[in-house]
RNA sequence: GGAGAGGUGGCAGAGCGGUUGAAUGCGCCGGAUUCGAAAUCCGGUAUGGACUUCGUGUUCAUCGGGGGUUCGAAUCCCCCCCUCUCCGCCA
């Protein structure tokens, strides 16, 4: 969520933020509806004043007299009972005019809420103007040694590549036919090394996190309430990605919704909290499963294990303070952690600086690095894959956006504590999601006679196998 | 799933229709005392919003959440959520 202070006095930076991200949002009706709203609140805050103020003095008033009229009989009964009912009578004028008032904000509130929430953090100024993901721009590529990028991979390795799909189905690690037939499309079972594999990456992710660079490792649910969906940002612009538990349609109080990511789960932890500064830099992992319904990704991607419904995912957020510079020092950082550990799998990857048209609501910048997918591509003649480099991980920096929506913040002072309150910034990263991970290390790590070579630091968690296949 | 008890400030715990944003204790902060500390004593100690002559000050909301009754609700009623105890079931 955006500073609604902020919007009043500078609308201008959120309309240019929007168009930049090519998002549509009703700036001039959200500020209309936030002046009718700020009147009828300002109003209804002075009558509640007086109301306050009258019933301080009713009170006093009018116990004594109830007790005069128990004991009262006659004439002086019913002058005592006039009395009584002059006095309640003052604010009942009043009530009626603050209920008034309570049903034109009640009125105005949905809107003003749907249009505040989707009015996106503005871009910053040094992510690059653009319309859609064609125009991310390439910050630079990293090979593993004895590859070169500038050649195909049939030059590189002296053989053709299968694809990940080919490779799966003749060394047994994925039966994609029983997981369609077990959950429809978009379903897969991972079998054997598949499965080896797939542990494998995820473990190795959260151990190098957390043993290599500090993190806390953490296991969140994957089915949370809707404030959490809100809370994080994905809501309400990404309902349409998220599969929806109704269980208020069978009595029960809140309906639930899947994470698609752990982010979700990592950084509701301290929805309405105030941390303590020194708690900060808070720095979590956790591998969760994710779910996400491809809602308008119909026909896209459709074979393989590349966009499914469910996957899992080791995933990185940092919570920090309130300060760009320490925002952007720990974008970096999480960049190179990835880095690190693609570099350590061997796997050619680019880092891509998305360009303003392709952020979300909720990022000012977001970096997305892409392994090299040598079956992916079109074909050439023989049918052999030119190879394509495909999005593993995407990098966000949200300042206090999330931080405002989940009402995180700390305090301010030190060790006395006694600061102000500020909201956190915070950030997130992919460390591995797998299966689509498997893709490039299956196809980048194949050989000749079919088989798969299983990356070194791979190996301590396969039982020591060396090769699938 | 069944039966019961309960959700109040950082924590513990009173209040159960009237001037209560809320007693008391602990914790925490400041001060006094002390060579220093402990103990003791004094004072302070929620969050968010609105207005402000930006020094403050004034004010509204918040006692699990929502709705209702009332001139007035932490206190009464309804719905929901959560916690605890016992039984059942289960990984």
């Amino acid at each position: 969520m955006i500073d609604l202070k902020d919007l009043r006095e500078n609308p201008d930076r959120y309309r240019t933020g929007a168009a930049r991200k090519q998002m549509a949002v009703d700036i001039d009706r959200l500020l209309e509806l936030d002046t009718k709203r700020r009147e009828a609140l300002s109003e209804q805050e002075s009558l509640r004043a007086e109301q306050n103020r009258l019933s301080k003095e009713t009170g006093a008033k009018i116990g004594p007299l109830m007790g005069q009229l128990k004991k009262a009989e006659g004439d002086e009964r019913t002058r005592i009972q006039a009395e009584v009912d002059a006095i309640k009578a003052a604010p009942a004028a009043l009530k009626e005019k603050i209920q008034s008032l309570q049903e034109t904000i009640d009125a105005i509130k949905p809107e003003f809420d749907e249009i505040l929430l989707s009015v996106p953090l503005p871009p910053d100024e040094d992510v690059p103007v653009g319309e859609s993901a064609d125009d991310n721009i390439e910050l630079r590529r990293w090979s593993p040694d004895g590859w070169d990028a500038d050649k195909s991979f049939h030059e590189n390795r002296g053989f053709k590549p299968l694809t990940h799909i080919e490779l799966c189905d003749r060394l047994g690690l994925v039966d994609f036919p029983r997981g369609v037939k077990l959950a429809g499309t978009r379903s897969y079972v991972l079998t054997g090394m598949g499965m080896r594999l797939h542990q494998a990456v995820l473990r190795y992710a959260i151990d190098f996190m957390a043993d290599t660079n500090g993190f806390t490792p953490m296991s969140v649910p994957v089915i949370v309430k809707e404030e959490a969906m809100v809370g994080t940002g994905f809501f309400p612009a990404g309902r349409d990605q998220a599969y929806h538990i109704e269980e208020t349609a069978r009595g029960s109080g809140h309906d639930l919704f899947l994470t698609g990511t752990g982010e979700v789960g990592l950084m509701g932890l301290h929805q309405d909290e105030i941390l303590d500064e020194a708690s900060l830099p808070i720095r979590y992992v956790t591998v969760s499963t994710c779910f996400r319904r491809e809602a308008g990704a119909a026909g896209k991607d459709t074979a393989g294990l590349y966009r499914i419904h469910q996957f899992d995912k080791v995933e990185q957020v940092v919570i920090c303070k309130n300060d760009e510079a320490e925002s952007r020092e720990w974008h970096r950082k999480m960049i190179g952690f990835v880095e690190a550990f693609l570099q350590s799998l061997e796997l050619p990857y680019r880092l891509l600086q998305c360009c303003t048209g392709d952020l979300g609501v909720k990022n000012a910048d977001m970096i997305d690095i892409e392994c090299w997918m040598p079956g992916r591509g079109e074909p050439d003649a023989d049918g052999v894959p030119s190879g394509e480099f495909g999005e593993t991980h995407s990098a966000s920096r949200l300042y206090d956006y999330q931080c405002r929506r989940l009402n995180m913040r700390y305090r301010g002072g030190g060790e006395a504590g006694q600061g102000a309150t500020t909201f956190c910034h915070s950030l997130n990263n992919t460390v591995a999601a797998s299966p689509r991970i498997l893709i490039p290390i299956l196809e980048n790590h194949q050989n000749a006679d079919g088989s798969v070579s299983v990356p070194r630091v791979l190996r301590p968690y396969m039982n020591g196998i060396e090769r699938i296949g």
